[in-house]
DNA sequence: CATGAATGAGCATTCATTCAT
DNA sequence: TATGAATGAATGCTCATTCAT
């Protein structure tokens, strides 16, 4: 309708984030996802194969986003007090703004359904690697640097901060994760002393 | 008709575990329920009030069966090496047995179904209490007593071994998850010493 | 609802008969069959696996009644001109029945639609072979049977069934495929003679 | 853009014949024309009022074509025997160039059809008429020339031609309608003598 | 002349659930 | 206790068609 080129794709991904965070991937069906942006469920279909590929292009995209804003971050960490201090800020940025979720739902979801699997796990190998690159600085110069294996230690963190997430929309009684994170952090500053 | 009372029950908790293991929290539908059974998927609703209800009594036995199982392990782990140990002997057995991916399935799934959420939640209670106890034990009589706070602890194993969970479907690259609790084990050995 | 059994499925198939009969096979849609039989379209796979199981089901039921019918007529079929006899009284119950049409949209459809194929392949067989038999019947005894091997014979007359069916349809100025049929008739007719 | 008149009219024809020769009338979807055209489907819009009419222009295109190259050929039969040969020819022909199948297609689906229909029908009568004019020069100055009257084995012709074409894509065991044609070649060569 | 965007109606299929028997 | 039948709502997806540009 003469609306400027490739803005609407935008829209349809953004809708798709949308239900994604506000309803999980079992409740980001096309419907709901085409009635959260204002459009007909046919429309995605114009744009996408196919619904899990809009999903993964969701996911993408926040992905993408969350990498480039974090990566200056983890570039800074000069210890791993530090660096566990930036996974703490990592994890509520993502819970505040709902991306948590995003990754909670597709990284789940990709269990049962064989399509997501690849694409989902695609999108883990750039976090891995900065997983890797901010253990390898934290603990780069110090005594660490030779009992620690950076790939081990990176997928430990990956590991934790996955489980973390589910934990968080479950929540209840588990206490938070970022007291437990903020308690790793001074058991490191106290070790480096 | 004549069959043992409890037996049939017993029966459709068996097929909607088989399900979960096999198929999955998506895959276990009454009718799958039902083919792996051998019965109608009417039956489900005589027994339980809804599929959701059926699926965490599946989560509940597979859970206590392994509780009582576990749990004489965790009580013999005296150091955090042992319990590391011991984790990772709990950690085969499930992937072996299918039932981690009855947790992953179901902890995930309560993240989008709500009704699911506080069953779920209530499962894994005894699982951080056993947490607790053998981050207790294993603590006991060494310096860490003082460094480390059990709550804390117990649930950061928690977090850590439903991340592990997910992965464990996701591998690919993602490198082995025995492999990083043998690492820990290690190096808490090296520490203990 | 304590209908007695079997009967049910039955329905489905008629009602099956009855939308290839007036809507033909791109129009019997779940819903048209669904409307047509009064029930509600999820019933279809209660009972079938995919809906063109269902249409092959409804052109088996209608073939089978309708073979075993011609049958009877054919063996007492003894000269050409009295097998065309057969073949015309045959078209005409076809015709009036409306199976014609079922046959032909079925074998139609089944140049597109692979999974059709088969089935409906093997529903020709038994009307190939009792082509054959009239054949085999009509030529007995006389000069032809040196002349026409059955075989060759039999398919020609399918051949030109189907296509006749095709032209029913189609009709308009293209006259009666009957007339042909009673032409050919009094033709072998003054050939015996 | 500069592009000769009608040449991109001709493009979509030819999309359309493609589509209906590869994939069928229920194939032969506006998106599907468009993707092997190299051009936006709603082009089609541009040049045709609906998906229907272009599909008649492409078996109007077809029909046309091969009209006038079997025309010359129909012209020189001078037996019956004569006749059956070229039609053999005319249906080797068909096959091997994919065109059998666009009439095929678009003959069976006019059985559902009825906008196709009228279209259809007509695109038909220039081939009763070469059949006709066949049939004419086949029995001229034979003693078939009182037996078998024009306009019906004409008709008988088409009847036959258009199940041919149904049962070659079924084909299966059954046989090739090639052999058929042959064999009636010379079941006549030999009443000629 | 041709496109990219968008629609609305339709499709087959799956689902949890109900209930008379 | 268990079944077979049936439902109603939802699902992802495809379609021909329209139209402003």
């Amino acid at each position: 309708m003469g609306r400027p080129r490739g803005q609407t794709r935008g829209r349809v991904v953004a809708a798709a984030l949308e239900a994604l965070k506000t309803r999980g991937y079992g409740g980001a069906s096309t419907r709901a996802i085409a009635a959260l942006g204002g459009f007909r469920p046919g429309l995605i279909f114009y744009y996408f194969d196919s619904l899990d590929d809009l999903l993964v292009a969701a996911l993408a995209e926040s992905s993408g986003e969350r990498l480039d804003r974090y990566r200056a971050a983890v570039e800074e960490a000069r210890s791993p007090a530090e660096l566990l201090g930036v996974l703490r800020r990592i994890y509520e940025d993502d819970v505040a703004s709902g991306h948590i979720r995003v990754v909670s739902e597709l990284v789940a979801a990709s269990v049962a359904n064989e399509k997501l699997r690849g694409p989902v796990l695609e999108l883990m190998h750039p976090w891995l690697e900065l997983a890797e690159d901010g253990v390898r600085r934290a603990t780069a110069g110090t005594p660490l640097e030779q009992l620690v294996p950076v790939p081990e230690a990176a997928l430990a963190g990956v590991t934790f901060y996955l489980g973390a997430n589910l934990l968080t929309h479950l929540q209840g009684e588990f206490g938070d994760v970022t007291a437990l994170l903020e308690l790793g952090s001074q058991l490191a500053a106290s070790f480096d002393a």
